[in-house]
DNA sequence: AATGAATGAGAGTTCATTCAT
DNA sequence: TATGAATGAACTCTCATTCAT
């Protein structure tokens, strides 16, 4: 009917696209507040206003939409982390850039983050329970297993290494995204030197 | 009731000590089996033979029991901890012997820990749900900040100190317990080389 | 505590039986109106007036309690026609016991069954739904297939034979129970008839 | 819209036509496999390929497309039986006529029934719960009433005996559709014979 | 204090039907 | 008229919690 239907992809489709994107970010929302467990298919649509059947229309169920949100944060900090790879970099600028692009990354995504947890939820570091931290993890293991595996860092356990490098990042991550304001260059700066240097590494105290 | 009850502690007595800690036990393995979200009353209660009324005359939610098996951990690592603090340990000594004691700690608790994952859910790591986690990390970091209040250790952040060593101790020590054997010595001395000198300090690649 | 306890069932023992009957007639009651499909355990524990979760305190599922409902069809019958048996009956004794045993089962089953059948469905002959029915086929079939095999009745199809023969029994006793007053007598008279003779066997016409 | 609609049933019209055939089909099919209740609209509309809105320009409910598909067997195979009665045929060869037809009428139909039963379900004797088998039980009481009528048949309950005799081409035709190779012949024969003669007119066992 | 059946809110999910396009 | 996404009531079933015994 359109004239311009080649470019006109129509009310329907722009309302589909829209729902999903909804649907997705009340998703990451929710999981983020409650976490996976306790999230519920209707907490997710009740924040977009839709009705209980719609979710199925776009996902088959709570776990296909966490699954779509790892992909989501793959998809974007997953390439991050690619690019560093292979370059040439020193394995201390390989560190520093993959952390300061993960501190970029987080401090970005953040407004779609846990900020608040439920009252009557016991609190627990039960951090890394977003998507797309999910999704993150895998990537940061191999880079770093292949750092070790070209030889270009230390020679220990590269699941070792990539557990407690991982953790330091998201935790001391965790932490920055808690204060007020939030200091990227400084919680950057801090991770790098921790997971370079360890406690030894960091500024002494004066004598 | 009883005629000697200034006495006897009773039938009653020994009944609702052995009660509470038989509960105490049945939710420890069920939140390491299933972890807390998952995890259910029933699910607790059923491993004790008692009836489901009857875990609400010693916990009123699921809630307390946890926070209590968290108190139960903290009685027990607390001390050791403690042991060790305010004693003139250099502080490399002092993390030397905190993450011995961590990680024989949670070997000797891995019994109770997580072996098996309910199949639908997506793998994340959650680690630290345990009770007895929850309940040390607020100890590590009193002693780490106390090492930095007294200006003998690093004098950087010590709230981002304290969550970079819990974090590299918890995940390292969730790998380790995925292995097998369980080797706690190798474990220790990754998770302390790595927490003293980071990265560089590990052994490095021949040259 | 009480003095007859060996006699006293106690008021949680008999609720429980009663609520389980509860159950029971009102499964039989919903199937027999609805039909197994459309039936749902909510209209079940409605007409109860039980709480929705108490059914599954009784019965898994709707499928169990159908199930239960042709255990107990079949306990009552089953023996009925049993006795019928082997009893050296002549093939047309075993017929008309067996048939007035019958109508004689469902005249007193009756009070259970479906008089009315929902609006909206379509009038369906979809006689048998109700679980007793559904028990008793088995019985029938056993004994015809066994009344074959003795060489104690014509040596037809033994699966064809009992089909038709419970398919008269089936719909002559359910235009029988639409009529009124219900006449037992003469609709068995009439099936026996049928089943023995067939059309040409009924009586004839007067010329 | 159309210039030449006067004379030109039109795409429209064609598509409507096909379209409310399709939709017919369909459900013929969907019925036989999963029954009325079972079958969802969903399931009708899919297999059209059209979209779930067009279900309903052309029937307003899923009892309606039932009740068309009733239509519809009634509308063929009523003509067959109505073209059997009043042509002087003798009651015998009247039976004989129409169960024939009716065998070969399933068989043809055979392809749109039930062969798959969804696994869950108890198995029950719901025949005749295609829709034509709905349809021809009116034409075949009305037969049998006009033979009774007319005196040309037994004397006996005419509602009884067009019960009987639907019963056991029903249920022997069901018997005979589960059966491989599908053999029309010997199931009509028998249904004769029973419907004619009764057990007693079947072939007796040798002595 | 122990029991365990009853409760009912709420979980995920399905589906007949509507209605803007 | 055809479309197919949106709707929301209803479904089966679970489970923390209560309470009569």
């Amino acid at each position: 009917m359109s004239q311009v239907a080649y470019l006109n992809v129509g009310k329907r489709e722009q309302t589909k696209v829209a729902n999903r994107q909804a649907i997705l970010d009340a998703a990451r929302e929710v999981f983020g507040e409650l976490g996976y467990e306790t999230a519920t298919v209707r907490d997710i649509i009740r924040r977009t206003g839709l009705a209980a059947g719609t979710f199925y229309n776009y996902y088959r169920s709570k776990e296909e939409v966490f699954a779509a949100l790892a992909d989501d944060g793959a998809r974007r900090f997953g390439p991050i982390l690619k690019g560093l790879r292979g370059h040439g970099h020193s394995f201390e600028t390989f560190v520093e850039l993959a952390i300061g692009a993960y501190f970029a990354f987080i401090a970005d995504e953040h407004r779609n983050w846990a900020a608040r947890r439920p009252p009557g939820e016991p609190h627990l570091h039960v951090q890394g329970e977003t998507p797309e931290m999910a999704a993150v993890f895998a990537e940061v293991r191999d880079a770093l297993a292949e750092a070790v595996a070209e030889r270009t860092g230390p020679m220990a356990d590269p699941d070792y290494m990539a557990a407690a490098c991982i953790a330091i990042a998201r935790d001391v991550g965790d932490r920055m995204l808690e204060r007020r304001p939030i200091d990227t260059a400084g919680a950057a700066e801090f991770a790098i030197a921790m997971i370079l240097g360890g406690l030894k590494g960091l500024p002494k105290a004066p004598a």
